[in-house]
DNA sequence: TCAGTTGTTTATAT
DNA sequence: AATATAAACAACTG
């Protein structure tokens, strides 16, 4: 699932409810999840620390602590869960931060991705650096800048989290899609009118996206569109193209988007 | 049984 | 230097 507006998402469950909550234990149900530390260092790190206000840039969360940084990415998968203290254990459950209050549980069936710790901001930015501006947050000159002399596809660049933060396969063939641009166009080779249909379509996909907490399958999207079997444009019921770009399944309307 | 999956990294080739 | 592709990671689903 997770792609920046999940994350959106994720971060707001650790703000409402585990923001000054002290960390009495961490449970590790699987180590495959850890990245450059043991279960033993982080649950010594963490004991004792309070959650402060969290953070997001691009799909990677940053819980912050009066300690260190909690630093997770969910992968495809990965989910964040709050439940109240003794919740039964889901078998997907890696990483629990116990408090008095509930417990934060780190979820992921797969392990692609997973969770580390800064313990300062040199560290965090270590874990963090080479990631573009968060596609939330990008201006729309930041964004011309971004695909300036990219002479890949504009898919795969959207989806380049060294260009931009944030965007995965399902927001970029949306995008593309509302914007009318097709996937496999030369990023260099959009207009400047194109490139600024395409940053308006970004932040109202991302908008609507964040307020849902992923991107919706609603059969009005893209995104809804590709789960039927036999995927038909929204919009006109043109029966959708599907390829391979950026190593991804794409779709786009032929019609809308050419080709 | 086989292909496919909302992510990223690495190796390899162009 | 950029770009493209495939494989690997892990664990399912149809």
């Amino acid at each position: 699932m997770p792609e920046l507006p999940d994350v959106a998402g994720f971060r707001s469950l650790l703000a409402a409810h585990a923001t000054g909550q002290l960390i009495e234990r961490v449970d590790v149900a699987d180590a495959g999840v850890l990245r450059g530390i043991t279960a033993r260092q982080l649950q010594d790190s963490l004991r004792g620390s309070r959650f402060e206000r969290p953070e997001r840039h691009g799909k990677w969360l940053i819980a912050r602590t009066d300690g260190p940084a909690i630093l997770l990415h969910f992968g495809m998968t990965g989910s964040l869960q709050w439940l109240d203290s003794g919740a039964p254990l889901d078998r997907y459950d890696r990483v629990i931060f116990v408090t008095s209050a509930g417990e934060l549980r780190y979820r992921d069936m797969r392990k692609l991705q997973g969770i580390t710790l800064a313990h300062d901001r040199r560290e965090e930015d270590g874990v963090l650096a080479g990631l573009g501006p968060d596609a939330l947050g990008v201006t729309a000159g930041q964004f011309d800048d971004a695909l300036q002399g990219r002479r890949g596809a504009i898919k795969a660049t959207l989806m380049n989290q060294k260009i931009i933060a944030g965007l995965g396969n399902l927001l970029a063939d949306e995008i593309l899609w509302r914007a009318c641009i097709n996937p496999r166009r030369p990023a260099s080779s959009l207009t400047a009118p194109e490139r600024r249909e395409l940053y308006g379509q970004m932040r109202r996909v991302l908008r609507a996206s964040v307020r849902a907490g992923c991107v919706p399958s609603r059969p009005s999207w893209l995104t809804g569109a590709r789960q039927q079997r036999h995927p038909t444009c929204p919009r006109c019921h043109a029966t959708l193209c599907r390829g391979r770009i950026g190593g991804r399944t794409t779709m786009w309307c032929p019609r809308h988007q050419g080709r």
